[in-house]
DNA sequence: ACATTACTTTCGAAAGC
DNA sequence: GCTTTAAAAAGTAATGT
């Protein structure tokens, strides 16, 4: 847990189900500043001003949250359509599973890096570094299965991850691999 | 077996025409970015490549062709930019950008990024500057380097303001705009990249 | 010359084209 | 593959004053 602390997550993507089928129109009058454009997107977009999350709403009864920073926030939102949605008259359940699929997060390594002696260190096949499209360096790690961007200040980007453990386990990896062939 | 004959020579023809048809876009789009023979045969070599690992599917023959000049540019380190490439192509940028970097992967090229040298030749001659100031850019670019100033920045416009900065101190200067043009930045990012190179490095433009 | 907004990259789920 | 959502990193681009 020494490294936890010092990860920033700024972005968890979960789903639930909340019925079998939702109808969308009735959805869309019941809440105020939804989005349904069926031609442009099946989904129903609404979005929660506290916690500061979206929800994409299907007619499958599907329920997608992103933008949350924490799993209680992912709850709350959850909670909140839950609610919305009875007192609208329409049915939905009411302890749903939710399912976390991504988690955002963001690391300091607090040292300068050389992302052209990175990608060679670490070998061309595990990496991508294409300054003149993107400044950070990809790194696909495998286990954990998460993505990582490093960028010159330090700044490390991890995306991919489904539990906060995968964030801990990537970064301490990282830092390692750079440590032993000192490149931080 | 009659049935599966044809249908071999017509799978077998597809993939001709589809080759002769690939091989004559990528002589055009070399012919009009001036791409020498050497690097048109990689780029040849590479399209092969992709053919043979089925990489076609699900992208056009235009983005791929234009991924593999892309490639042999850079392998035969004298890279032209992705502006450079979309320019002979309906294929945008970012697409090119996109199959590049699948292709690298995926037929393991391991090529190494680009660097901001690697644009000075060309840029200078296009620049009509003499030999005087691109061996004082490279100069630049190598203190550059050697000083970790170009991380995450991208290789054209940190070349662009070192060939400003020579083009000062030889006295044959050329302004941001014409530099800018060239190297496909903005002014503004010459700019950035000039405060950089002459604050970290403590250039003077005398001599 | 500045500032602000916007776009580049990564990830994942959803339903449908 | 694409469409839509959110979010960070840092660089560059496009607009605006």
């Amino acid at each position: 847990m020494s490294e936890m602390e010092k990860i920033t997550i700024e972005n968890i993507v979960a789903s639930t189900s909340l019925a079998e089928h939702l109808d969308l129109s009735k959805i869309a009058l019941a809440l105020e500043g939804s989005e349904y454009e069926p031609e442009q997107f099946p989904g129903l977009i609404y979005r929660l001003k506290e916690p500061k999350t979206a929800v994409l709403i299907f007619r499958s009864g599907k329920v997608n949250c992103t933008g949350a920073k924490n799993l209680e926030n992912v709850k709350k939102t959850i909670d909140i359509i839950i609610e919305k949605l009875k007192k609208a008259s329409i049915e939905v359940y009411d302890n749903p599973d939710i399912i976390v699929h991504n988690i955002v997060a963001v690391y300091d390594l607090e040292s300068d890096l050389n992302l052209t002696d990175i990608a060679m260190s670490l070998g061309l096949e595990n990496v991508e570094y294409e300054p003149e499209q993107f400044p950070g360096l990809v790194y696909r790690v495998e286990e954990p299965k998460v993505v990582l961007l490093l960028f010159g200040s330090g700044k490390v980007v991890c995306t991919g991850a489904k539990e906060e453990s995968e964030i801990e386990q990537a970064v301490i990896k990282v830092k390692k691999e750079l440590q032993k062939v000192g490149l931080i | 077996r009659l049935r599966k004959w044809q249908k071999r020579i017509k799978v077998s023809n597809a993939a001709e025409r589809n080759l002769s048809q690939a091989l004559q876009e990528l002589e055009r789009m070399a012919s009009n970015l001036s791409i020498p023979n050497d690097v048109r045969e990689t780029a040849a070599v590479i399209y092969r490549k992709a053919v043979k690992q089925n990489m076609i599917r699900g992208r056009s023959i235009e983005g791929v062709v234009a991924g593999s000049i892309y490639a042999a540019c850079r392998i035969t380190n004298v890279p032209r930019t992705l502006d450079e490439i979309a320019s002979v192509t309906r294929v945008k940028k970012k697409e090119i950008g996109r199959t590049y970097r699948i292709m690298a992967r995926y037929l393991k090229l391991n090529i190494l990024p680009s660097k901001p040298d690697d644009y000075v030749n060309r840029f200078c001659s296009k620049l009509r500057l003499s030999m005087e100031a691109r061996k004082r850019a490279e100069e630049i670019l190598k203190m550059a380097v050697d000083n970790d100033l170009t991380s995450g920045k991208g290789p054209t416009g940190v070349a662009a303001a070192a060939i400003y900065i020579a083009s000062l101190i030889t006295g044959e200067r050329r302004t941001q705009r014409a530099i800018a043009e060239v190297a496909g930045v903005t002014e503004v990012t010459i700019r950035n990249r000039y405060k950089e190179l002459t604050e970290k490095l403590n250039l003077t433009i005398e001599e």
